[in-house]
DNA sequence: GACAAATGATACTATTGTGGTATCATTATA
DNA sequence: TATAATGATACCACAATAGTATCATTTGTC
């Protein structure tokens, strides 16, 4: 049960090894050899941070990525979600076929406020925050 | 990203179950029959329960399940940790090959400090809480 | 225009986790 | 001794994780 995983691991790094390098164009040749990631490995996940924006990038010689937004605009929650979709701690698999007791079910209800709970405190997580 | 997977959340059904039944002996056709859980499955997860102390048990015919702590003392942390492990939000997964930042890394530092919160909350929720 | 250097898209593989099933061994009771 | 229960364990299918590999496309430079 991790949260963190390798990619969004590697996507935290990537993205704040640029937050630190002024705007400037970064390749994936750079962040490879700084940040020792796997090259394709680390090419897949930098296409990802881009598919959601928060990498912008330029192609062709002399192109590269780099921010889109400032580091104190990005989240680690907008880089997990780009890995693991939206957070559900709880999800009653019986809902299909009518989970009757959804509406009352306080099980569902508690994990439902500690999520969010979770959720807020990890949104407030920004890139700038943690370098 | 699922806490509660399939497994974790028959358990809970079960565990509830058998709280309601007043320390009665349960057997697993009982359970099958009243929860619609799939029987060798829900064998595996008694067993499993069984070894986590979560439930006590006793072979042969009139035989089956009771719980070993009352309601009121066991969290569902208990049984979630009995199918995932010990949570584990972040791991610094170069640990082994000595990570140098891990006794500096802010992010490390402040996911741990929102696990914790979490963990605890979900620890705070017993099966007589939420029946 | 041709070449080199960059990303984009996509398909493939191996290992682990999830959600089960199936079978045989053991124990207690009638 | 037959029956009804759990214990242990091995197996299977599918999805997610952690990558690899390859070809297509774009852009700058000679």
């Amino acid at each position: 049960m991790k949260l963190i995983t390798r990619d969004t691991d590697y996507a935290i790094r990537a993205v704040s090894f640029m937050a630190g390098s002024g705007g400037k164009l970064v390749t994936a040749a750079d962040l490879h050899r700084t940040l020792a990631i796997p090259r394709p490995f680390l090419r897949k996940i930098l296409q990802a941070l881009g598919r959601a924006k928060i990498l912008s990038s330029c192609k062709g010689k002399g192109g590269g990525f780099w921010l889109t937004s400032r580091p104190e605009n990005i989240s680690i929650m907008d880089i997990i979600e780009t890995f693991h979709g939206k957070l559900k701690l709880y999800e009653c698999f019986f809902r299909k076929r009518k989970c009757r007791r959804a509406r009352t079910c306080k099980l569902r209800k508690r994990l439902n406020i500690i999520e969010k709970h979770a959720l807020s405190e990890l949104r407030a997580i920004t890139i700038s925050s943690i370098m």
